[in-house]
DNA sequence: CGTCCCGTATGACATCTGTCATCCGGTACT
DNA sequence: AGTACCGGATGACAGATGTCATACGGGACG
């Protein structure tokens, strides 16, 4: 009757990618018939390959995970799309499912769990965890904006307001005023924090 | 003729944790005798199940696979120890070869390496990625002080400096004076760079 | 014994950061 | 037409941060 499902394997870290390679091919129903380590090599593949699901990490070289979910989804409808990710960030799962993802897993949930949703969402379900599903519902939606969050990206790594306004091309007085309003929306008390805690949520 | 080698495996993603025993499964002479998924846990793992290797990630919560590695070290001498992480950054191989591994892999290196490495161990041999051996003899020995690293940590998450010097029990003086210092010798221009490149070179 | 480095501390100083008020032009919604 | 919000900007001000000189007691090492 049903023939095996073929899924696609995103993730960069090959160890990894190879281990959950060799998870999925201890199920009778499942083939891994490709795998790709970035995110912008997914929809190629998965064109090429006509696969049945895509299995995306999210932190890629190349795409976010995220981003290659929603390429697939407008290029190739009929793929079905988990996203797996080390962090249960609420943004994040958010984010997933606007791009059009049918599951999101984290890699600290039980292995079990990535072949049925493999099976679940070619069923037309969809594989939330509830908690994470709780929390992104009750932590809202990003209250930054587009600049704000920019400014904070640049800011992540050190960098000084003035090598901020040359990099973005605004005045000193704009990136502080950006990241002033940023501080005050996430209530926090300082740059270094508002970035720790955009990154938590997944806004970053 | 001899015996299959008996495996225990510390990282805490179950999926990733499990992902990798289906990999290890698949070879002949290799068996995962043992699962756990905090660092505190691996000693008592390893000497119940009386295992010839542990595979431990470093990143775990509990204690850090290097700990681990160290403690398992002392006590069970006989175990060959191989650190696997996602993080190839020097000052981790370098601790973890100063802990008494024999083996240091990245997540990134190919899946195959992984039973390799188990073998070689067991032969005698260590396996240490060559470029990354380079990097950590290039990079020269940390040059922060033990108390330059616990501030630069504890300011990490964005902490001010009334915050450390309470949570030290120092003077805010001498928060700065640290801080000042650890700046200068990671010749960088404020904390939040000092974190992150302290943090790259596995010094943090 | 002298020297060096570490941990700890202070005070003074310059610069960076965060806040606030205020402004302008554009867009979007009512 | 009015209101609200965003992107962008300025200037002033307070407080946080980074630098530097200097100091003291304790190990370690020659």
């Amino acid at each position: 009757m049903s023939r095996t499902i073929k899924v696609l394997l995103a993730e960069d870290q090959s160890m990894v990618r190879e281990a959950l390679a060799a998870l999925l091919g201890l199920e009778e129903d499942i083939e891994v018939v490709a795998q790709v380590a970035r995110g912008d090599e997914v929809l190629a593949a998965a064109r090429a390959h006509d696969v049945d699901v895509a299995l995306l990490d999210i932190e890629m070289p190349g795409c976010t995970g995220i981003e290659a979910a929603a390429r697939v989804h407008r290029e190739l409808p009929r793929v079905k799309l988990v996203v797996l990710t080390t962090f249960g960030r609420p943004g994040y799962l958010r984010r997933a499912m606007e791009a059009g993802a049918d599951a999101f897993l984290v890699k600290d949930a039980p292995a079990a769990q990535l072949a049925e949703a493999i099976r679940k969402v070619l069923a037309g379900e969809r594989v939330i965890d509830p908690t994470l599903a709780a929390a992104a519902l009750a932590e809202g939606a990003n209250p930054l904006t587009e600049r704000e969050r920019e400014v904070l990206r640049a800011a992540a790594d050190g960098s000084t307001n003035a090598e901020l306004a040359a990099a973005l091309h605004l005045s000193q007085g704009t990136v502080r005023n950006y990241l002033s309003t940023a501080i005050q929306k996430l209530a926090v008390r300082n740059r270094a924090e508002a970035v720790r805690v955009a990154r938590e949520k997944g806004w970053l």
